[in-house]
RNA sequence: GCUGGUGUAGCUCAGCGGCAGAGCAGCUGAUUCGUAAUCAGCAGGUCGUCGGUUCAAAUCCGACCACCAGCUCCA
């Protein structure tokens, strides 16, 4: 008996019944054989030693392939929990998946794993992988299943046994003396895990739910050679380095004190960077046809609850009174937009209005989530709110697309990804509203031929939304902007504009952001650039150093001359060696550094050193002006 | 909010029942120097807050506050 195996290239290949794929990758090359993580056989996932069901299609996957990182992953977390029960039996296995750059393994024990808990652990893996256990696959019938979990005590294997649909095949995985419940693929042995270390202990709730019990988690990552796990380890280590809230006290750029948990104050330096990027927002929106409007923080509980945030957002929202009347404090800036548009009639001739706001919203967020400028209690949205009408809506909001994909690409050099989030459980209107405002984002992203991957449920509670995940230099993602359809809000406070038949008509809102929050926006700044900011956003550009106190007025002069340009130049007169001040400089990550002595001052040039690319050589005063405002105009990054 | 951890000078940290300490930063003085740290001196503290144990608390115990790592949530 032989069977037909197709290859990715078109090839078939007889082999006999019941051959493995690795028997087959060890037919083709050794080398292959060895690096080969995971088969996929006629487009499913499938373990290498477990055999070939007949004819098929058969693709080989490495380490390099996403799916088989996770099957890598997963089972080292199998061998995590392996060496956990061989040294603490009373643990209780929950659930331990792969994730994006590693895995983990939630434990019940009686009490927290701790650092030296975790180095044995470790080293009880260590000897598991060097025994090379086989990882065999094997199903069983649900009562079977039922019984095996029960009979080992792991009550929360029952639990997920028990949730399982009818007809799904259960599975389980043995290594050794372990079994654990796994639809798999698995790494045929143990001794496939090269590299892999544990990273962290959590608490975790069993199912994310806070109302169950909370579970030790251990985080971990493997790779197949040492390099790449000590390639990741910098790459933690360089995230540690740039860390926006320890360079934003360096760089004297923020603070925030126990006066205000979550509530940020900006310093000059912090500020110059603010006003930046505020200049720069306005004067693109003005380009764009955006008019600029400015709403109060405090208003009303009564347009709160027209607009629905006092039954969705109530929680997240601090109140106040006011001459015994009850006022909110603005978590959102919509409701003032729509009070300004709600100020005179319209006519479907305006459409569509486009009114921008650098609005200031607080929102009560959980303390326990508030980190640096990223998550934060108060702030500031680059928001806006667009009344158009039905017809408009897709073109607005690729209008928005472009808008968005200029400030990340071109400016800021970052790649993005998008997203796009539908009804949630806990939303205001119909179903047929909620498909109509998510068919044109989705049209809208069709239209420009953008992939984007879908979160169901997701949404605002008045609307779906696009997001925009950003992504730094370290290869993390951040989600910055969004652009939400809404029905709702006009429908809530009657809008109109006056159609060409003379009659009413509903116009529609979207809420946009590009930033998402200059707060936060600032924070990847930070950490993307670590700290050393295009000479555009820098909060000094230039600082003049002298040698000696002889070179001190001519210093002071430069700076001044640089100043009435328009450069953001400061003059260091301390009485400090010029290597000194250029260390304070460089660790300041000013970008440009003017050292001045008798040469200088005799031929009326400056010395230019460059933060990164160090001395330059000399330069006339007007040379050197011209080429940092020639960076600072076309934003060089 | 929940679990675990941490709070000592502006920053980084030592001290862990018996006099509050170091380096850097700051201030003063000397030095006048050419591309990442000149030397010397001085000053700097409610040891997160409140309470308890003790002859004695930065140190041990409790509560609270803040921060850190996660969970959950989100711009």
């Amino acid at each position: 008996m032989t069977m037909k195996i197709t290859f990715k290239d078109g090839t078939i290949v007889n082999y006999p019944a019941g051959v493995t794929p690795l028997e087959v990758a060890r037919s083709l090359s050794p080398r292959l054989a060895k690096e080969v993580v995971v088969a996929r056989v006629n487009g499913r996932l499938h373990g290498l030693n477990e055999p070939l069901p007949g004819d098929a299609s058969l693709e080989f996957l490495t380490f390099e392939d996403e799916d088989a990182r996770m099957v890598y992953r997963h089972s080292t977390s199998h061998v995590l929990a392996q060496a956990v029960k061989r040294l603490y039996p009373e643990a209780r296995l929950a659930i331990g998946p792969a994730i994006s750059d590693g895995f983990y393994y939630d434990f019940d024990v009686p009490r927290a794993f701790t650092p030296e808990d975790l180095e044995r652990i470790e080293k009880e893996m260590q000897a598991i992988i060097a025994a090379d256990l086989p990882i065999e696959r094997f199903e069983l019938p649900r009562e079977e299943a039922l019984q095996l979990a029960q009979g080992a005590g792991e009550n929360y294997k029952v639990e997920l046994i028990s949730a399982l649909a009818p007809n799904e095949v259960i599975s389980f995985y043995r290594q050794g003396e372990f079994v654990d419940l796994c639809t798999g693929p698995h790494l045929p042995s143990t001794g496939r895990i090269k590299s892999f270390k544990l990273l962290n202990v959590a608490g975790a709730y069993w199912r994310g739910d806070e109302q169950n019990k909370m579970l030790q988690r251990i985080y971990g990552t493997s790779f197949p050679k040492a390099s790449l796990l000590k390639e990741y380890l910098f790459r933690l280590e360089e995230a540690k380095r740039r860390d926006h809230r320890k360079l934003g006290a360096e760089l004297d750029l923020f603070s925030i004190h126990e006066a205000g948990p979550g509530f940020p104050f900006f310093h000059p330096k912090g500020m110059v960077l603010r006003n930046e990027l505020e200049r720069f927002w306005r004067e693109e929106h003005a380009k764009n046809g955006y008019q600029e409007i400015r709403t109060p923080i405090i208003l009303r509980q009564e347009l709160w609850e027209r607009s629905g945030h006092w039954d969705h957002y109530k929680e997240n929202m601090y109140f106040t009174s006011i001459d015994g009347e009850n006022y909110a404090v603005k978590p959102m800036n919509c409701p003032g937009g729509v009070l300004v548009y709600r100020s005179k009639p319209h006519s479907y001739r305006e459409l569509p209005i486009r009114l921008g706001e650098l609005g200031l919203v607080h929102r009560h967020e959980l303390s326990g989530v508030l980190h640096g400028l990223m998550r934060v209690r108060c702030f500031t949205q680059d928001d806006a709110h667009i009344f158009c009408r039905p017809e408009q809506v897709e073109a607005e909001i690729a209008r928005i697309i472009d808008l968005t994909e200029y400030f990340y690409r071109e400016v800021f050099g970052f790649d993005y990804h998008v997203e796009l989030s539908t009804k949630p459980e806990k939303a205001m209107g119909s179903n047929e509203i909620w498909e109509l405002a998510t068919s044109a984002l989705r049209g809208a992203l069709e239209a420009r031929g953008l992939d984007y991957r879908v979160n169901e449920g997701d949404g605002a509670f008045y609307g779906p939304k696009i997001d925009f995940h950003l992504r730094d230099c370290l290869g993390r993602t951040w989600q910055c902007g969004t652009i939400q359809v809404d029905f709702l809000m006009p429908e809530k406070f009657e809008l109109a504009y006056i159609g060409e038949d003379g009659e009413r008509h509903r116009p529609v809102m979207i809420h946009r952001v590009i930033y998402g929050s200059l707060e936060r926006f600032i924070a990847i700044l930070i950490e993307h650039f670590a700290g050393a900011f295009p000479v555009w956003l820098a909060p000094v550009q230039v600082r003049v150093l002298p040698i000696t106190d002889r070179h001190a007025a001519y210093g002071r002069e430069v700076a001044e001359t640089l100043r009435r340009a328009g450069v953001r130049a400061e003059f260091d007169g301390r009485n400090e060696k010029v290597g000194y001040k250029i260390r304070e400089a460089q660790v300041q990550k000013i970008p440009y550094m003017l050292v001045v002595g008798d040469r200088e001052v005799e031929s009326g040039t400056v010395s230019v050193r460059h933060r990164a690319k160090g001395d330059l050589g000399a330069a006339s005063l007007e040379g050197f002006a011209d080429r940092i405002l020639g960076e600072i105009n076309a934003k060089t990054r």
